[in-house]
DNA sequence: TGATTGTGAATTGTTAACAATCAACTTGAC
DNA sequence: GTCAAGTTGATTGTTAACAATTCACAATCA
């Protein structure tokens, strides 16, 4: 079994996928423009895909799309908007957690700890961009258990608040903080669980 | 002057706009699948443009995508899930009411008045269709006036909200509630206007 | 009968060519 | 030298043809 659950992926949801990943992870510049030709022979497919992939993520707020002027990276958050989209994302995965905790099965667990496993290694090599993967693959389960209709909408908030990466530093207390979620959460225990999700939601 | 301001708007968008207009004034079918090929003809535009529309109404939650299967109508939310969308949708719009209040100017007045206007029109001949759309046009005024990049994020809550229109009935109510928004706003009274937003928004 | 496997029409996914648009540059009059 | 209009190259927007996939239905066999 993938330790993320790995379905029938479309061609545009693995484009999304990787594009998200680097934009978010500031691989990307700012300055340099992005242009269609160029990512289609990147990912060896004609310019079709790329431009659902960056309708896409445009629609995500990952990036800003201007008629006839294609796309461009968004600017993050300014802090009252990036505090009111922590608000919500807290509101949203407590609500998740709580809906989703009791019909968890060892699977679930398993996977959780697969995870966790991944995002540890990851902090060790200080790899930021599988950090953040693994982090929002972790979440993204915990919504996708409780709601697969909620997650577009998780993910569009996730999305804004990482556009400043500045917070994936302290390694240790990220991996001390999703061990404390996933213990929790393999003990059921509704309380501690969502403590520990508000911690790390910050 | 447009009543709702209609910028540059591309022919994607302006499908977007139709259909989710549509939807979710449950003028489509739950049973009738969705055919890129007939709205096609319909908009007088080949699949391309329709796909582009599909894909970015699947991803705001009005419609649901399966990989070679098209698209298909998404279920309304379950009441829990509705509780917190309403939530997250009286949090967001605070937020925008806050950070928008003291920088508009009169034209913007002007555009709620006509909004409001054309919305006591629609409530007069209990047109849901014309109702619905300039609701939203007016709480859309106040968030693009906050943030332009939030919108995407409330476009995704609220439709989902709007998924079981059930709420749109009692008309007068619908116009003696916006009619206080407005008139909070016209002074400038955040506390007030406030007010009215949330109990406009049940 | 019931399950299974072909078969073909219908539908979505992808591609490449073409049209429309934009931005930068050149040209030329003043 | 400066500004305006025209030109050109690059980029996005749209289209229609083609490829891949799915689904319904019929044919086959145990």
């Amino acid at each position: 079994m993938p330790i993320v659950e790995q379905q029938v992926r479309s061609l545009r949801e693995q484009i999304v996928d990787t594009l998200r990943s680097e934009v978010l992870c500031g691989v990307w510049s700012n300055e340099v423009p992005v242009r269609e030709q160029a990512l289609a022979e990147r990912f060896g497919v004609s310019r079709g895909p790329i431009r659902d992939a960056l309708l896409q993520l445009s629609r995500e707020g990952v990036l800003v799309y201007r008629p006839n002027k294609g796309v461009r990276i968004n600017t993050p958050p300014v802090e009252s908007e990036r505090q009111m989209l922590q608000t919500m994302r807290r509101e949203m995965e407590t609500y998740c957690l709580k809906r989703c905790l009791n019909q968890l099965n060892e699977a679930d667990d398993e996977q959780l700890e697969g995870i966790l496993a991944e995002l540890t290694r990851a902090c060790e090599r200080e790899d930021i961009r599988a950090i953040a993967d693994y982090d929002l693959a972790l979440h993204r389960l915990l919504v996708r258990r409780a709601s697969g209709e909620l997650e577009v909408i998780w993910q569009s908030i996730t999305s804004r608040l990482l556009m400043d990466y500045s917070r994936i530093d302290r390694f240790d207390e990220i991996i001390a903080e999703h061990k404390a979620i996933v213990s929790a959460i393999k003990q059921r225990d509704f309380e501690a669980a969502q403590k520990a999700l508000q911690e790390n939601i910050i």
